[in-house]
RNA sequence: GCGGGCGUGCUGGAAUCUAGGCAUACAGGCCAGGCUUAGAACCUGGUGCUCGAAAGAGCUUGAGGGUUCGAAUCCCUCCGCCCGCACCA
């Protein structure tokens, strides 16, 4: 008997899938294109290769292979691509610190990644690969930016921006968490900076809206909903009448205007200055707002802080009832929302009523609490829930969520207010002072201003330079010889924009790519982007909640409104797998923690690496890598082979299980079908695979303690083959090499050729069960019993039993409960 | 603080929490036995807790209560852990 030898079985079957091309799929209208098999596009999330792709990465792929695999046997037309997000700091940062272009770096790490790919046995189709560094994609990513500018999705703006002084750029508000630079962790600053934006905020209602059109775990939806943050309100005027300027503000709860004791701007809010001036309190406003200006947005992020603020000395009238009310300046404000500047409620609001308390103004009540709960002092104030309105005029008695809106009419008759909708969502800041991402295609001419490069210009081919260190400009500033160039327009001398796009750009439209990806006429051919798209089944870490799937969302969005395609969401359905960790850490370099995928496929073969982390447990939730446990997958593959090696040597193929009824063969045949018809709801239901690779463990278990019995007549034979057979072809999809040899030596067939197994329902269901009988709820027999049997022969067959006369005898039976088919309850007293 | 998720043997996790009906499938670990000069590997069996020689009985799904003939599953209260948002007007 052989021994299972992953490694040599793998390579054949690896090199019989790259030479046979087997996991290619043509487009529509290509040689090979079966028009009457449905589509189905699997895709993981666009890996940004550096270093060792490790067991987390392994985890992504041999989720989306499984899929992929079994959609393929099911029927379906797979299209399942591979590529690489190749821009980006990492490499940059190394190029910094040794000198290394950052093509050549990442261009290495491309070739690991492919490697370990390679050697994972994915079923990825390699002719559709892409990579975003390549000119051939790149100048895509720019066309894409030149019809966003020409819809004036892309514009030049002057802006507060948060900026890391570490990674000396500007990020996205998505990539500063917490007040501190995503990628670094140190504390961002804001500068004042002309950047480029994408106007995602033109597509806020979309965006939050079509979530309801796609099937994406709640969690997910919910984080963008929350990002995204619509509220509806209205926006209220009040005026300055000793300066003459007006301030809108924006408020969800007009009900409580009659409330607002005083107002409120943001250090930031352009009108301070003027206010202050020349008031007493002219020096304290510059030094309080210098200050806030320069506190980090994690110093001034923090609730539980005191509320700190100036007055300035100036009043505005509230517009509900003439009502002068001092102004102030506090950082509890923050420019970025609304207007940057409320009017304060303290007695209907918990921050007004902090700022209220600590400099001591006026509490006023407008609706009348009816939740104890809610207060927070003798008076029930702040109250923040529903009641009747008072102190409020003519709106005296009336529910405030009436009111609510015959103000806001109210107000809009007078000119002094309207209903307003506002967004947390801020527009998508592109630019970035660095060498290692996308041109932007445009230049600078003195005539002509912002110039866009012409169609026909692209790619604006990124130049080689010396030195790659950020010195608050990009470096691509150095390469003088590239940035001066000629306006496209006039002719004249023009500069080129030195900035670079965040990568996140080019992530948010590889999936169209791929669809015609050596396209060189076009970013791609409508007709192939409209037969594959959406994809069908998108997987990847709930890390991206955010950034990559709301920017990808826009995108779609703003291209199909130009007509390039044809959808409305790229990614129909969402899984988000879980974290593998170790030691229950997160895997990480500097904790040392980390599980190589390479490593780990060295010692017990790509099999089971992949097979292992779809058992670990479910596979959305996270789980601890266990040596132990991988060893356990290992061996349970090990049986697989053994019993192969056994069948082959001891029994002979054309003998016929399906005569067998009864005895050990036709057990094994009906666990057969039950394993199928278990993985198949197994993967069809929520990707349970850690119970589908169970249910074909319990399968081998059955025929290992039956096979002995069923050598030597040929119908046991038979069941024997088939059951070996089965769970080779229901093991395929987590774990390909091996069954794919197990398959082919009893069937002599490729199993990835052969439609996926229907169980046989005839088999699936016994002519008996074993009937629970419980008395006053509790177990107290299994008794065997006739499928068919009826109410009165399964109370019979109950009553009959001795463990149950025990528990009756001499008792009344009050009440009997029958389930046909399950069991039977006696309520005895 | 708000929103979401979770809590089951020694461990990871099963049991269509989405339809209430045998709690602990499968795997790891541990124990015993077989094979072996010995070990590794492999094979077989056992393994929730308590009492009991056994038959058996009682208890058990974070804690407590409720609904029900019957609750891991549904409802209420509480405790603990994880994730997201967090001065968003």
């Amino acid at each position: 008997m052989l021994r299972y030898d992953p490694a040599q079985i793998e390579a054949r079957w690896r090199r019989i899938w790259d030479e046979e091309h087997t996991w290619e799929v043509p487009n529509p209208g290509q040689p090979g294109f079966d028009d009457s098999a449905p589509k189905c596009y699997v895709l993981e999330m666009l890996p940004y290769p550096s270093g060792d792709p490790h067991v987390g990465h392994l985890k992504n792929y041999a989720i989306g292979d499984a899929i992929a695999h079994y959609r393929r046997r099911n029927g379906f037309q797979v299209v399942h691509p591979m590529g690489f997000d190749a821009f980006g700091l990492p490499a940059e940062n190394n190029a910094i610190k040794t000198g290394e272009p950052p093509r050549v770096a990442t261009e290495r790490s491309i070739d690991a990644y492919k490697k370990a790919f390679d050697r994972l046995g994915f079923s990825f189709d390699w002719a559709r690969e892409l990579s975003s560094h390549e000119p051939s994609y790149y100048r895509w990513t720019q066309w894409i930016f030149l019809k966003l500018f020409e819809r004036g999705l892309a514009y030049r703006d002057e802006a507060l921006v948060q900026w890391c002084p570490f990674d000396q750029t500007v990020l996205a508000n998505e990539q500063v968490i917490d007040g501190r630079c995503e990628r670094c962790g140190n504390l961002v600053e804001v500068r004042e900076l002309e950047q480029w934006f994408f106007r995602i905020t033109d597509y806020a209602d979309r965006l939050l809206d079509d979530l309801d059109t796609i099937d994406w775990p709640e969690h997910v939806k919910t984080m963008q909903r929350n990002w995204i943050g619509r509220s509806h309100g209205a926006e209220v005027i009040f005026r300055c009448e000793e300066l003459g300027i007006e301030f809108p503000v924006f408020t969800t709860r007009p009900d409580t205007l009659f409330g607002a004791t005083f107002f409120v701007l943001a250090p930031e809010h352009h009108d301070v200055e003027r206010l202050a001036a020349g008031t007493e309190h002219e020096d304290a406003v510059r030094q309080y707002v210098n200050e806030a200006i320069r506190a980090s947005a994690e110093e001034r992020g923090a609730m539980e802080r005191e509320k700190t603020g100036v007055p300035l000395g100036r009043a505005v009238t509230n517009p509900v009832n003439g009502e002068e009310i001092p102004m102030f300046v506090a950082d509890y404000v923050l420019m970025e929302y609304g207007t940057g500047a409320i009017m304060a409620v303290p007695g209907h609001d918990d921050r007004d009523y902090a700022f209220a308390t600590a400099f001591d103004l006026p509490i006023l009540r407008v609706i009348e609490g009816t939740d104890p709960e809610e207060a927070q002092d003798d008076d029930g104030l702040p109250y923040s829930g529903d009641g009747e309105m008072v102190n409020s005029e003519r709106f005296d008695g009336k529910h405030n969520r009436e009111a609510h809106d015959e103000i806001v009419s109210w107000l809009e008759s007078e000119g002094c207010g309207k209903p307003a909708v506002h967004y947390r969502l801020r527009d998508w800041l592109v630019s970035r002072q660095r060498y290692w991402g996308c041109p932007i295609p445009v230049v600078y001419c003195e005539t002509d201003g912002i110039v866009p490069l012409p169609e026909d210009h692209l790619p604006v081919l990124l130049p080689e330079v010396d030195d790659y260190a950020p010195k608050g400009q990009s470096p691509l500033a150095a390469a003088t010889d590239w940035v001066n160039t000629e306006c496209p327009k006039c002719g004249g001398p023009a500069r080129r924009e030195t900035d670079t796009m965040d990568t996140f750009v080019d992530s948010s439209w590889y999936f169209l790519r791929y669809l015609d990806a050596h396209n060189d006429e076009a970013a791609w051919d409508r007709a192939a982007v409209d037969y594959w798209m959406p994809v069908d089944q998108y997987i990847g870490g709930v890390e991206h909640a955010i950034l990559h799937l709301m920017y990808a969302r826009f995108f779609v969005k703003a291209l199909a409104d130009m007509d390039f395609l044809g959808v409305q969401e790229p990614f129909a359905r969402l899984f988000t797998q879980g974290m593998i960790t170790r030691d229950g850490a997160k895997m990480s370099s500097s904790k040392g923690n980390v599980v190589s995928a390479s490593e780990t496929v060295e010692r017990y073969g790509a099999d089971t690496a992949r097979a292992y982390v779809c058992f670990m447990g479910p596979p959305d939730k996270g789980g601890d890598w266990t040596d132990k446990s991988v060893e356990g997958v290992h061996r349970f593959l090990t049986r697989l082979w053994r019993l192969k090696e056994e069948v082959v040597e001891r029994t002979s193929p054309g003998g016929d299980a399906d005569g067998a009824t009864q005895g050990p063969a036709a057990e094994l045949l009906r666990k057969s079908h039950w394993a199928i018809d278990k993985v198949t709801r197994d993967i069809e239901r929520d990707f349970g695979f850690n119970t589908a690779i169970a249910a074909v463990m319990e399968l081998l278990n059955v025929a290992y303690t039956r096979k002995d019995d069923l050598y030597g007549n040929p119908a046991g034979e038979a069941a024997v083959r088939f059951a070996t057979q089965t769970a080779a072809s229901i093991l395929f999809p987590f774990a390909p090499h091996l069954s794919a040899e197990v398959y082919e030596a009893i069937t002599g067939r490729r199993v990835w050729e052969d439609a996926w197994p229907k169980p046989d329902p005839a088999l699936l269901e016994s002519d008996v069960f074993t009937l629970v009988v419980q008395v006053n709820g509790k177990r107290r027999a299994g008794v065997e019993a006739p499928a068919g049997a009826s109410r009165d022969e399964l109370l019979d067959l109950a009553l009959s039993d001795t463990a149950v006369r025990r528990h009756i005898d001499g008792k009344q039976v009050v009440k009997e409960i029958v389930v046909p088919g399950k069991l039977v309850n006696l309520v005895v007293k």
